[in-house]
DNA sequence: GCGTCCAGGTCTACC
DNA sequence: GGTAGACCTGGACGC
């Protein structure tokens, strides 16, 4: 197994520590190692060879990409990689108009100083929304599973039991009755097997919903004629393709509302939406920051 | 070990 | 536009 290192400079304020755990990072070909404070994924390259890279962190404010791959890695592999990484980590992100609006709210001066905001999302549009369609109507533990299973039996082959996420074509070639009896995908494999046909196929490019120059509310409704995508998966897709404008109201953040503002009684989604309607283009990550806030701050510590 | 119940979003049909 | 029921899996629970 050959071995690189590439290094991958941070901006200054990032929580590489805070990123890293945010949920993607539960999902393959993602691994997490929680001692190390170490990122791991298993990519295809565009030439094809098949690698395992793992992040940690370096000196300097940066961080250290290791490369594994059974075969002899070049300078474009390793450019390629590093690329993968600024967006699986955000690197590009601008996060200061955030935490300038957030220096108005009291309540919220802990997001800078957290460096919270950022969560890890996939280095393809098509791979966010797969996985997220995966979490609908599902248990964090059944999304887990429907994920590693489509990614052992679609996903190229790297070593021992990992596995790359599957390209489109891959998902495209299969059968309903795979995903049905192998995956255990249940209702959602028809979903899944149009996804992947209709972005094989030329119908819909998903990767260019990335730098969309449409607003969010145009993206979003395209986004809705994808089978299997209804208004909370297109908020959260929004959300990872770093807008903030819509909120993801799924059961937990609900319940977790009516904890915090609402005396634990349940709100409607309206009485949420107008509570952190001040925060405008912000408000769906400031929902989610304001969510998990004591989760964060643990983590820190 | 088996059966039942429940949680989790989206789709479709219907009003 | 709003609502009810079906969809499917896996965990919890009772027996």
């Amino acid at each position: 197994m050959n071995l690189k290192r590439v290094r991958l400079d941070l901006p200054e304020g990032y929580n590489y520590g805070l990123s890293i755990f945010s949920g993607w990072s539960q999902l393959v070909p993602f691994a997490i190692d929680a001692e190390n404070r170490a990122l791991s994924r298993v990519q295809v390259l565009s030439s094809g060879k098949i690698v395992r890279a793992t992040t940690r962190e370096g000196d300097g404010g940066a961080v250290t990409i290791d490369v594994e791959c059974g075969f002899e890695l070049d300078i474009e592999d390793l450019e390629e990689v590093r690329g993968v990484f600024e967006i699986i980590l955000r690197l590009n992100d601008d996060f200061s108009p955030l935490y300038d609006l957030l220096a108005r709210y009291p309540e919220f001066s802990w997001v800078e100083e957290a460096g919270a905001g950022r969560s890890i999302r996939c280095p393809t549009v098509f791979e966010d929304v797969v996985k997220t369609i995966c979490t609908t109507n599902a248990s964090w533990g059944l999304t887990k599973g429907i994920v590693r299973r489509l990614c052992e039996r679609l996903g190229e082959h790297f070593s021992g039991e990992l596995h790359a996420f599957p390209t489109p074509e891959a998902l495209a070639s299969t059968t309903e009755d795979i995903l049905r009896a192998e995956v255990k995908s249940g209702y959602r494999s028809p979903f899944l097997l149009e996804l992947g046909r209709s972005v094989v196929g030329g119908d819909l490019d998903v990767e260019s919903w990335r730098g969309s120059p449409f607003d969010s509310a145009a993206l979003k409704k395209e986004m809705l004629v994808v089978k299997g995508v209804g208004d909370y998966a297109a908020n959260n897709i929004l959300h990872l393709l770093g807008r903030h404008d819509f909120l993801a109201l799924d059961s937990w953040m609900r319940k977790r509302y009516a904890e915090l503002h609402n005396d634990g009684e349940p709100a409607s989604d309206r009485e949420i939406e107008d509570h952190y309607a001040p925060f405008g283009e912000w408000r769906g990550l400031v929902m989610n920051l304001d969510m998990s806030k004591e989760y964060i701050l643990k983590r820190i510590q």
